[in-house]
DNA sequence: TCAAAAGTGTTTTTTTTACACCCATGC
DNA sequence: GCATGGGTGTAAAAAAAACACTTTTGA
């Protein structure tokens, strides 16, 4: 045991957590303000420390609920990376961090200041850049990620409430890809396709605005099942 | 300093690496058998400790060499995931393992034994479910990533030589999907699409066999890069 | 009744698939 | 010549895209 100590060099591990949702205007991630050294007062991703006997995903959904009061419960996440270059964590001894990447629905999700972070909504473009650490690299990774699951899986409705308008769905589409897509032919697509989701035969209520009641759908794969048939593609 | 050492807890960082090939039969992974405990005797992935200011694929690739006598040069190489369930590794401490994914054309690749490990490739299904630690885990989840890439991405190339024919390529597909593809539309699709591969327009040499000789082409695109359409679908 | 959003039908275009056929080489 | 694998042509089938049109609601 000691010697097992004395001759492999030690880390500390982090984890950190990318959560996204989408607003009307496009991808919104989630970023504390830092309130200790080093780059106190900068905004960062929400992470911490992993205790000693703990699971990395659960390290990740404690530190979320610690920094941002946001419940994990039932929210999407998956590893994203592991960085770990000599020097991202200006403290002694080598700081890797495990990052994970999240979807949350946004709307069941107020944050608030927690022990030592102060968190917020942030668009993309607008905190890109600006990170603490290594968070620029961690965040432009998650972007990747996520564009790319998008079209091959059925990670899309992560975005949205259990049920909710196939308008809805495409609204997440149209903001994260930042086109427009024909009405018509994504209702057909989505309702051919069997493996994404699921019709409840219910409508929404009350009907949201103008306009014919839309039927209420559920995700019916995992969320990062890769589908049969990339659901889109381009501009539809 | 002392505060910070002892406030949180330290871990010991690994890196495994999971390198494939495709045999005739399928893919093949290598793997090296272990010297010393624990698991002494037991087939594991080829891997170890990571120096004190080393980067994890630097790491990677030296524990590739130095265990199985591999050059890694021009190695396709990735992280997979960063494995760390706690007790994963029986000695005390946590041992956590950021595991790669890497290809290599295999033909160029003799392992050999190295200090503490002897080497040899296998048919993944063989090894499957025999190996030391989680690396069974680990077997599994880089599977399905190759799966996935293979379908989405440049990386088919990388399992052949810089300079290959189509029907080399095709092969490839062929032997990790266990279905035969049409050379005519692989032929047209390859030659269409210009984000994968380049035709040289020089011959290979001498004919390998019977039949007209195939024309020589070059991988363009990044291995893991993102192609515009999937290449290759079901039963082309 | 009108505007607006949901949802369906239909045609055009593009892509995929199947497969016939020609090409170039070794034996 | 002829077998063999490389490569092209072409037509049928399927999928995607464009867009006209009907349905159902609130105002």
């Amino acid at each position: 045991m000691a010697r097992f100590t004395s001759e492999f060099p030690v880390f500390y591990l982090t984890v950190d957590v990318v959560l996204f949702a989408m607003g009307d205007t496009g991808l919104q991630v989630l970023v504390v303000e830092r309130g200790e050294q080093p780059f106190a007062g900068q905004a960062a991703l929400p992470g911490g420390f992993v205790l000693p006997d703990e699971e990395f995903e659960d390290a990740a959904r404690r530190e979320l609920v610690e920094e941002t009061g946001i419940s994990a419960d039932g929210l999407v996440l998956q590893q994203l990376r592991t960085f770990g270059a000599p020097g991202r964590d200006p403290r002694p001894h080598r700081v890797v961090s495990v990052a994970h990447l999240a979807v949350t629905a946004h709307t069941d999700t107020c944050p608030r200041g927690g022990t030592d972070a102060a968190a917020r909504w942030a668009h993309v473009d607008e905190v890109a850049g600006t990170l603490a650490f290594d968070h620029d690299e961690i965040l432009a990774t998650a972007r990747e990620r996520i564009a790319s699951k998008l079209e091959y899986t059925a990670l899309g409705a992560s975005f949205l409430p259990p049920e909710f308008t196939l308008s809805q769905l495409r609204g997440v589409y149209e903001a994260a890809w930042g086109l427009t897509i024909d009405p018509g032919n994504f209702q057909r697509k989505l309702r051919t396709c069997t493996d994404f989701v699921t019709p409840t035969n219910r409508t929404v209520i009350p009907p949201s605005g103008r306009g014919r009641p839309a039927q209420l759908f559920r995700r019916v794969a995992d969320p990062f099942a890769l589908l049969a048939s990339p659901i889109i593609r381009s501009g539809m």
